[in-house]
DNA sequence: CATGAATGAGTATTCATTCAT
DNA sequence: GATGAATGAATACTCATTCAT
């Protein structure tokens, strides 16, 4: 019965996961040690290392996890029909972000700027990702053609240009979240509508 | 002889910091050992721990110069008279902001990731964060109300949200060059001058 | 299996301690490492850490065993039927004290004196300490009651203030030892049965 | 003008003993760092260098003031005439040691606790102390001759023994009041006087 | 001579990982 | 497979001592 087999395998995996992502949302990649992870998972260490061979290798699936998850957000909304106009989407987007944290049962953006500093480091967690992030920005681009062709934009505007800049500003949702906590989703997107009511 | 010591203390302090940065910028904060540290800084171990008591404090004195540099140098463009349009302000200092690794001699972005992730852990790094950021905003906040005297936008536009949106393109800016490493001030700041031309 | 577990345990606990009194008995609690207690117990640094917490735990084990074996010694002793004369009882008492070092194989006189030392610096040593000299106090008290109504002492004799003095004789004769190194069971005792003696 | 320079030595040296004094009896000899006796001693390092070679001769020094200390309180004490009774004579030497804890303006007894642990180590403290304790030694027995030409002790007694006996009492009300803090010269110095009522 | 900045060997402790049972 | 005791290299930090100024 291979197939009981691999959903079990598959299920103790996302339990490990689990428990790495709550322990490194509290405390950080380097402040969480395995044996935080083999506690937190009820898991033995043997059981732990037969799931993942390594901490890096732990790291780079939270890194995958975690970058899949605000992919998966977003690219749902940037598909939303009708297309809203690029501030409402982007408020949209961070909304839901938030919503993330409480749904997922740890600080998701805390995970993600973690994230970030350790592609710095590690060029796996960096090639991880970077197709996460392509794939969302691509996701933007094809909400700006949609946003274009519905005139919400110029008739000429690059889609692609757009897009980066539009996914260009959720970084800094997160960082100032993170160090200011002054933000919201609606006062870092009132900016760019103001923007865009430019003479 | 009290100018002499304090000079000497500084000039100190500054050998270990570049040091440490240097260090940081290549390996990240948690890779970096105290050795590391010393043996870049030709001290020893009791010299290095007589200017900073715990490597804590060396990694808040290293958030507090990057951010410092950072906002030096935002706040020194945003001033800039007369004003440019944001897209055209913007780019000018994300290109400063790429010249700093060069003037600096160490990868200013990367430790600014890092700094951000320190900051998720340690609330005295986050402090530390927040005082630069503010003054940055300030800073923006400012430029966007000259803008806006100068008609480059609504006469009606709110100076402080402007200000909020166009720092907040940096986070995005610094994240995608590590990860993606295929976006320019040029590439990044393109999208807002496309949302402004905006029917 | 916990039972073989606990015994497991047991064992490499009185592995380290047996270790750690061999080393402080010759070196002293501060001159006595980690690492030579780590070397001498055949053991791990982790295997070590993993049963002792920190040098301060383990120097309190260190401070409870010592203490538990005079107090046994005595306790024994004390105990025996019929009771002889309180000079001949302390002689006695003295006497199995200095067998202790060949029995335990390391110096038990030179590890008390060094608990005393300890005992002035942290309190949970000071309270180990106390528990012990209590219980031995009282098995001096329990003797001189017994002395006593065996006619060795004034009838109305104070059972706890000779206990008190009986046991305050023997740091003397261990620092003596330790110090002056010319004393033995007889010479130590024989003043007390001249002061007995006196009209 | 050597006799200046002599005496101004000999107030520095006193200054520096006197402050590493205050901190031994504080925090024992191993938690007593050199930085601290050099704070304390409001000295510079390198002064305090000129009058003590290395920490160790320092302990040697501190080891040989109280050893003194102690020494000459006895002795002035046992040279007392008439002769009192052992008890009341070792009562009175008792509470002369606990007021120099309040005239020297440290706690003597604990550090004299620190030294004899010391001398199990390094045999120059032995030395210092066991040449402080013959002397101690001798003065108990020139009182116990004295005591017994009175008529306090029988006529045959021996001195040395009586003189060794009571001089053995001392450590251990250091001891006892260093660990169980409950006992007093007269509740230490009872048990002697109901031990000579013995038929 | 005095200073105190600097030295660097030494210390306690941690933690990713393995492997005998 | 599962366990968790054991490993040991690595790490942050200390402190007695020196010596250039």
């Amino acid at each position: 019965m291979p197939r009981v087999t691999d959903e079990h395998r598959a299920a103790r995996r996302e339990q490990i996961l689990d428990a790495a992502l709550r322990r490194v949302a509290a405390e950080g990649f380097h402040r969480t040690t395995m044996a935080d992870v083999i506690a937190e998972s009820d898991l033995s260490a043997g059981a732990v290392y037969g799931y993942f061979r390594s901490k890096q290798e732990l790291i780079r699936a939270i890194a995958d996890r975690v970058g899949g998850v605000l992919a998966s957000t977003i690219e749902g909304l940037a598909e939303a029909d009708p297309p809203v106009p690029p501030a409402a989407a982007l408020e949209a987007v961070l909304e839901r972000v938030l919503d993330l944290a409480a749904d997922a049962g740890y600080d998701v953006p805390s995970v993600a700027v973690q994230a970030w500093a350790e592609a710095a480091r590690d060029p796996e967690v960096r090639a991880v990702l970077a197709t996460k992030m392509r794939r969302v920005r691509d996701s933007w681009t094809a909400y700006a053609e949609r946003a274009r062709d519905a005139g919400l934009l110029a008739p000429d505007a690059d889609p692609a240009a757009v897009g980066g800049t539009l996914l260009g500003l959720m970084p800094g949702f997160l960082v100032f979240r993170l160090v200011l906590g002054d933000v919201t989703p609606q006062s870092h997107t009132a900016g760019l509508a103001e923007l865009m009511r430019s003479p």
